[in-house]
DNA sequence: ATTATCTATAGATCTATAGATAATGC
DNA sequence: ATTATCTATAGATCTATAGATAATGC
């Protein structure tokens, strides 16, 4: 909250963000609930409490707002993976948690963020750096995959891939149920990755245990 | 292709199609590659080969073409889903078929069309005539699931939310795997389905041959 | 006469820039 | 002096309508 420059002419942010933030979270819920294309940069100075021009301090366009939210919501995930992919607990253990975190990251926060990834104007070069990242997310996701069914990492595609649509459906279900509540489903869909994986009963049950103490050593 | 009214300035259409059908033929692509708002009735029209304003002669605006669209996406699943409904094999059996007849309708065609499905656009209402055929189709999903689970429809709700998730994720593949082949994920996923909601690999052999016979005959 | 198309355009946005202004900082 | 904001606006684009026109049909 920098005390500088001109004051709004709406009166202060009443949010307690920055300014940058204001406008990133104007825009993530205009772009999920309205689209891209379809929300004027008039519209996110509007939601940010800002004038239109204004907007133009902060990003070089809607492009430049789109990037960012993108790179920040695949983030934390690929963080995450990388830890996982770096631990020695057995693969199906790992993939649970990795399931189980990222349905909980995608079910989170006031708005579907996740359902950015949806907009078909992703296209453009210019989100590039962003499927670099979302790529380098699957390549975990695949090599764990492939340790779970003991093949290797190209063989092992189909699966993972399945697995990985699997987790990110709830972008699309959560349209329909806006509700939906995490602690609920992230378990029931780690554990239907695993099944659909062809990992049986008496070891799924171990693996739930485990994955739970593992997710609590990364989350404390 | 009706040989009325005043010619094309452009020339003639050389698709072999109706007007309506060349400017929803472009319309889909331009959907589904950029986007709804991104999208002009300019950039429409000209990819139909007809000027901006001979579009309103046949659709009201964009909205009117969209709906029009994802109308004709869903419709054939739907109508496939009903049919399965009625018959009597095994829920599994049929829920094989369902799950690898709409993974090939939605890898079929020259456009990505279900990424209509996609656009955040769909929550304006007038597009709700959609969302209501898109819920009689996952109705039919839930009353397969339910019975192959042994539970009632309410209880099945989570499984089954979670096999229409899984096919449906094929539209978001498909666009990083332009080339999938139907032939080999349609299975693959059908089979995946299964294993999610624990039917075993015994039963599944089963299962997989019977929907294929179920499959010809409704096909041919 | 009917039809499908066209050209032209009014009015509504929308984007991006220029330049002014109202704060604080030094 | 620096900064974050503002107001104003040029120019681009986009939508939707009005009215003309070039075919066929009767």
């Amino acid at each position: 909250m920098p005390r500088l420059g001109r004051p709004r002419a709406q009166g202060p942010s009443t949010s307690g963000l920055t300014t940058e933030q204001d406008i990133l979270v104007a825009a993530a819920r205009l772009f999920c609930e309205t689209g891209f294309g379809s929300t004027s940069t008039y519209a996110i100075a509007q939601g940010a409490g800002i004038s239109q021009a204004s907007m133009y301090h902060y990003f070089t366009g809607k492009h430049a707002i789109l990037l960012a939210l993108l790179r920040a919501t695949v983030e934390p995930s690929v963080e995450y993976a990388t830890t996982l992919a770096g631990r020695d607990e057995p693969a199906d253990v790992r993939l649970w948690a990795l399931c189980a975190y990222d349905v909980g990251l995608l079910l989170s926060g006031e708005d579907n963020t996740g359902s950015l990834y949806l907009l078909p104007e992703l296209g453009d070069d210019r989100f590039a750096p962003f499927h670099a990242d979302r790529q380098q997310l699957y390549g975990v996701y695949r090599s764990l995959v492939s340790d779970v069914l003991g093949t290797d990492e190209d063989a092992a595609h189909p699966q993972a891939s399945l697995v990985f649509g699997l987790v990110e459906s709830v972008i699309l279900r959560r349209r329909t149920e806006p509700d939906l509540d995490a602690a609920d489903v992230a378990p029931l869909l780690a554990d239907a990755a695993q099944r659909l994986l062809g990992v049986r009963e008496a070891r799924l049950r171990t693996v739930r245990t485990q994955a739970a103490a593992l997710a609590a050593e990364l989350a404390g």
